[in-house]
DNA sequence: CCTAAATCCTATTGACTATGTAGGGATTGG
DNA sequence: CCAATCCCTACATAGTCAATAGGATTTAGG
């Protein structure tokens, strides 16, 4: 399952990726609109900026905004940056390797060859996905 | 990411199935040869036992078996019950659907789209693969 | 029938994580 | 300058994970 954290930064970034325009939109704002808890946010932004995900403008006027153009931010890219590697175990993660802590011998394991299948076809799928599509799919219904 | 729990089972299971016989393996010996702790071991196994995994043999001369052929025994049977739904989200859960807390409309969220066909691709791997092919696996490769 | 060997069951513990809150520091537009 | 805004650190609380403890129950075999 994905943590609650990645749902709002989803749904942020959704709200970003929606208004298209360069003007950056307060962190109350989008708190507001979506429901979600103002300082629990501030800190996922925060999180999501040093990725690159997001730009920020501080002082007055201030706020957030893409880091770069919705289509090129893919639900891979979030749900990296707030729950950690898609893999079901460390050695089958490609942006995160670590052999498993009690592993014999990574080359003959049963089990990581079906974790490896599981997240190949999980990150074919995630990284696909991007904001831009998310986005006019909500628009298309009217939700948005 | 799966849990220790999980890791454990499978282990445990894979040890079942190389087996093959019908006579029961004790819960002391199966902790030994796969290195792990014996008191959860034991409460690992009763859990399979719940669902029909596994099945056991009390008193003297006990044990467990597989419940039902190898080759019937999925790796996302055993994670669905160590580690819950495989689903990233309870609103795209095949076997235990539940709609997510704070969504205001399932049939328009651009979040549960992606996540549910990141579901499905990740079933149809863990579905397909089973305890029989995972043990010859082992067995071709000189492991068992 | 008695006992040893095994599973079954409930409770508890310690470490860690997830979700959020509090308070103030740093930056910048007007 | 000052007010609005992001930035940063610390803390709190609840829950989960991994493991342990201790005994109750069942059964094979003498």
């Amino acid at each position: 399952m994905i943590s609650q954290k990645a749902r709002y930064a989803l749904r942020a970034l959704l709200l970003l990726a929606a208004r298209g325009g360069n003007d950056p939109v307060q962190i109350a704002e989008i708190a507001e609109k979506e429901k979600i808890p103002r300082k629990f946010l501030e800190a996922i932004l925060l999180e999501l900026k040093k990725t690159g995900i997001v730009r920020s403008h501080r002082g007055r006027q201030g706020g957030y905004s893409l880091g770069r153009p919705a289509k090129d931010i893919s639900f891979a890219d979030v749900l990296r940056v707030t729950d950690g590697p898609l893999a079901l175990s460390p050695c089958v993660s490609v942006m995160a390797y670590r052999k498993c802590d009690d592993c014999f011998e990574v080359s003959v394991c049963a089990i990581r060859k079906a974790l490896l299948a599981a997240r190949d076809a999980t990150a074919q799928i995630l990284e696909s996905r991007n904001l831009a599509a998310a986005a006019q799919q909500l628009r298309r219904s009217g939700a948005l």
